[in-house]
DNA sequence: CATTTACCTATCAAGTCAATAGGTTTTACG
DNA sequence: CGTAAAACCTATTGACTTGATAGGTAAATG
């Protein structure tokens, strides 16, 4: 199951797309129409920011911006970002260090072929896909 | 990321599956054939039993065996009964309450697709495909 | 009656989850 | 210059989950 931190990004990041404006959104604002709580959403933000997917801007006037078109957003990687690894398995995560039983193991290529099924559909949703609906 | 009980659960029933023998199969053998803990596997055994995917047999002699053929259960059903769901969110998970923002949720449809791209797999996915893999 | 096995209850250390708390720095505006 | 608004930063916390371990009781076989 998805933690709180993938769904909420996606939730800002929908709530960013929604604004259509140039200007900067501010977190408490956002905290409020998605009401969740604004310091647990800074943590999840910041992520956001490291990752390049926002940009942010501090003092009065500030906030938080998307950096690319709502459809250049795959849901993949913004959920990727915050969950760390998509793999339904921890010998398929990108960090892993190899298994010793990988060449006898009858789960791999279940959990492989399953994967590519998953990284498929979430790269496949885009942002704006979301959006609309 | 599933869990070791899932997949732990669904190694015990390829290891009682490749037995085809119709004696009962001691839990230790199976696990030092896997390289589990006995302990922890009585834990994952208990429920295979309580799920009726298991027959145990006390005493000398006894042990656990298949209730059925390997081709008749699915892995969906077996990680299903060990994890307790396979839903992504826990708002689409059969005990879920219904969530009161759910009409205007913009990312309900994408986990509800995937829910049952995920349904589809792992409940089309046989025991038998993994013992002869 | 001794051995082998399943079966049962309880406990535990470490980690994760979902937040909360309390600040500091940056920027715009009057 | 001062103040308000905002991001940004570090730390802490309580509850829960994970992945086991411990120590027994009951059942079946020879």
């Amino acid at each position: 199951m998805f933690s709180t931190k993938g769904r909420y990004a996606l939730r800002v990041m929908i709530d960013l797309a929604q604004q259509h404006s140039d200007d900067y959104i501010p977190l408490k604002d956002i905290a409020e129409r998605q009401d969740i709580s604004k310091k647990y959403l800074e943590i999840i933000v910041k992520e956001l920011v490291h990752g390049g997917l926002v940009t942010g801007v501090s003092g009065k006037g500030g906030g938080y911006k998307l950096t690319r078109e709502p459809s250049e957003y795959s849901v993949g990687e913004i959920i990727e970002l915050l969950e760390g690894s998509l793999s339904p398995v921890a010998c398929l995560a990108k960090d892993a260090n190899e298994c010793p039983k990988e060449s006898v193991c009858h789960t791999l290529p279940m959990w492989t072929e399953f994967y590519l099924l998953e990284r498929d559909f979430f790269y496949g949703k885009k942002l704006s896909d979301l959006v609309e609906s």
